[in-house]
DNA sequence: CTGTAAAGATAGTGATACTATCTTAATAAA
DNA sequence: TTTATTAAGATAGTATCACTATCTTTACAG
């Protein structure tokens, strides 16, 4: 069984779907490398156009700018976890334990998913950690929210402010905490790797006790054992 | 009674002290009005000379660039917040009153300190909420982390982690939660503005509800009614 | 055989992020 | 009073960035 993991994207995220074409997948790919690599500042579609051997005005024909890229790679990211969600915790039951399969999701290193070929979701998921945020922390937020770019992130939050809902119905604050756990999820894995002073897992650096960590502070908060 | 409060700054932060000149102290006060009206990406050196009469050139002998400027303006937030705290919090005895009072600090709109002249706070809060996370958020935060650039940042950190740590002395993440309280405090502030369906409090728009999700996930982690 | 569209090739523009140098103004030491 | 020092203004210059425009080639579809 050969199956292939096809994300549909908003079409206003990109002027021509790169998932449509050669240099589209290409410019994905390589700009996951170039970003990882360099850092998002760093990164230019000059750059980019070198190491794929096409032009710049080329990926112009794709993205208006870095700044749509950054939000495209987010938007795709958001869409495959809120999928990678969804299968892992399909005929599971207990809320509880399906919440626990998110938080670990969200917050350990995701493995390169081959069903997306020019995808390197592991790479992804650093992008994401380190850029991800920069995304929406523009003065152009809301127009950009109008445009419905930040739909999977939202959709995700929703999803999981659901969940926390039917672990417990009379919790207050289901969407901030969401939005809390997935935030959390990877600013903890930042500065556990960066500034380690700011977290309680320096020593090792290991990522399940950043997702006890979240454990403790989502099940506590709902007065749910776990 | 005329008290003035100067906030002493790494030297590294800058080329030369803007606190020592009349161009250094409009440097950090125009620059602060432009970041906050335009955002960070916007904002050059040459607006900003523009705007005090002065010249690019002239800037940049007291930042090495507009990063470093953006990085000095957080440590400068992030020291005064520290005063602000060390100061609100004196000759409270009980731990959880005073960690409340540093959640209300934190999160609610911030109103000029006039006993810094040339710095308006509320505004620099608002910048923090936006462009704060940009300061760490690079390559280059290792290199920037050893030359102590983040150290305000993480000396509040630690402040708020103990408190944690006086509340409940069991409790295992204090650095985390503390740092986990200090971004929440303002992620949920943008999102409550941008994005308001990743939050719980997007009807009435109202800061002092962040502050009771905040108390709410502060002291169900730490098992203390509050 | 022709029309259409993607992509390559090339050029150009204005802004950005600096660096360099020279001059002037202010102040402080000799 | 002269001289040395330093900050700041004035001006210029460069490489890169962030685009935009146009023209040609290639591919493939009707």
């Amino acid at each position: 069984m050969d199956i292939h993991v096809q994300i549909k994207m908003n079409e206003k995220l990109f002027l021509r779907d790169p998932e449509q074409s050669e240099l589209g997948k290409k410019i994905i790919q390589n700009s996951i490398l170039l970003i990882y690599k360099n850092g998002f500042e760093a990164f230019t579609f000059k750059k980019l156009a070198l190491d794929i051997g096409s032009t710049e005005a080329g990926i112009y024909r794709y993205f208006e700018n870095k700044h749509r890229l950054l939000i495209y790679l987010t938007a795709w990211y958001w869409s495959w976890l809120e999928y990678q969600v969804t299968f892992q915790t399909n005929n599971i039951q207990d809320p509880v334990v399906k919440l626990k399969m998110i938080i670990d999701l969200l917050a350990t290193t995701v493995e390169d998913d081959i069903r997306t070929s020019y995808v390197d979701e592991s790479l992804l998921h650093q992008i994401i950690i380190t850029e991800g945020t920069k995304a929406y922390l523009t003065k152009r937020v809301s127009e950009d929210n109008k445009d419905h770019l930040f739909k999977p992130y939202k959709d995700l939050c929703a999803i999981i402010g659901k969940m926390i809902l039917e672990c417990n119905p009379h919790y207050k604050y289901p969407k901030s905490l969401a939005s809390t756990i997935i935030e959390m999820a990877h600013f903890q894995n930042f500065f556990m790797t960066n500034l380690p002073s700011l977290t309680d897992f320096g020593e090792n650096k290991d990522e399940s006790e950043i997702v006890r960590f979240l454990e403790d502070l989502v099940f506590s908060s709902l007065h749910v054992v776990h």
